[in-house]
DNA sequence: TTAATTTCCTTATCAGTGATAAGGATGCAT
DNA sequence: ATGCATCCTTATCACTGATAAGGAAATTAA
């Protein structure tokens, strides 16, 4: 049974949904794909390459996610790209982790660099932005997938400060919570540019 | 030799600075300590609870890090409640990866949210800034402590537009660069108010 | 004082992990 | 046909977190 890159990350990524990023094990995954384990060693240097190679592919979908367009208000174009990070990374069990695990490729980088200084940022608040935001999707969805706060909400006293607080993160979704702190930085940022 | 909890976690704290998380193992810890490996498991239940009482240890010495006074502008106390937030897991290495590995607890959620709240911050408001802080930090430090944007500069050609910006960020520094960031958000939450 | 109980550690051992060495089979090129 | 590169298998490592079983010391009960 002769297998390819492509193949090994695919049934990795289906691994990952169904077990886990601590159970993702390079003998499950050779099970998978009909073969011993030892063969994987022949594709993927080792199991940081091949968990590169699955944050390529995560990242490579996020990608074809949007509606992203070069002509959009650079704020905009800034919440769009963060939303369509996030989702990439919800897109898999342990995504945050996955890419927390490995090196930034800049692949992206110089693409949204140019939007923004088209749109008339300097370039050292677009770049502040763009790490900013990156950063601050991978702490959301991290924490996010490790999800602990909602449930944490029933114990609290409920009419204490903290359950208040805990239960109106609760009633307003990961969703708008995420967007309002994406909101946040973007807003700020253009503070900064026109003041 | 008779060990506490406390031995434990400083020892363990010691050794991760000198070998990083993943090369933490209970058997490296217990020859530190001058005891065997499974004595390690009588005091926790598993090497999570020891993560945990780990992460306890270093948000302990994050309380005491502050010059955080209720009086100040809500907006100079979340900015500096960011900084001392990411000095804590700075002041270990890997410290954001044992953070992330271990449950949030809103034991000083209260506080921080009492002051938002007396400042004059809807609850939503200040709940959505006060998570938002506390997952970009982990998100900027966990990026930070595996430390690759900067040593890629190099390699970029230097007149590209990626170039000039690696070079921007790695000569603004990564406390200004972060600082930049926190004030996005800051900044952004106070103008989510006024309007 | 002696006996029972709890505390805290040791020795021995597991199953499971990523990884490497060595060699076999297949197919392509000379 | 022969040689070489490709891609896999079998066997085996060193190492990990974890558990079982039991021993010594200290504390408590009688």
């Amino acid at each position: 049974m002769k297998i390819d890159k492509d193949q090994i990350v695919t049934a990795a990524l289906a691994l990952l949904n169904e077990r886990g990023l601590d159970r993702l094990t390079t003998r499950a995954l050779a099970e998978r794909l009909g073969v011993k384990q030892p063969a994987l060693y022949w594709h993927f240097k080792d199991r940081h390459a091949l968990l590169n190679a699955m944050n390529d592919a995560i990242e490579a979908e996020f990608r074809l996610s949007s509606p992203l367009a070069a002509n959009m208000k650079w704020q905009d174009y800034m919440f769009q790209l963060g939303i369509n990070f996030r989702q990439a990374l919800l897109a898999y069990r342990d995504g945050a982790r996955v890419h927390a695990g490995t090196r930034a490729n800049r692949n992206q980088l110089e693409q949204h660099m140019s939007v923004l200084i088209d749109a008339g940022l300097p370039i050292s608040l677009a770049i502040q932005l763009l790490v900013s935001v990156g950063r601050f999707v991978v702490g959301w969805v991290l924490e996010e997938q490790a999800e602990a706060l909602a449930h944490q909400g029933s114990i609290t006293a409920p009419d204490s400060l903290a359950g208040k607080t805990i239960r109106t993160l609760f009633e307003m979704g990961d969703d708008a919570a995420f967007e309002a702190g994406l909101r946040f930085l973007v807003q700020g940022a253009g503070m900064e540019m026109n003041q």
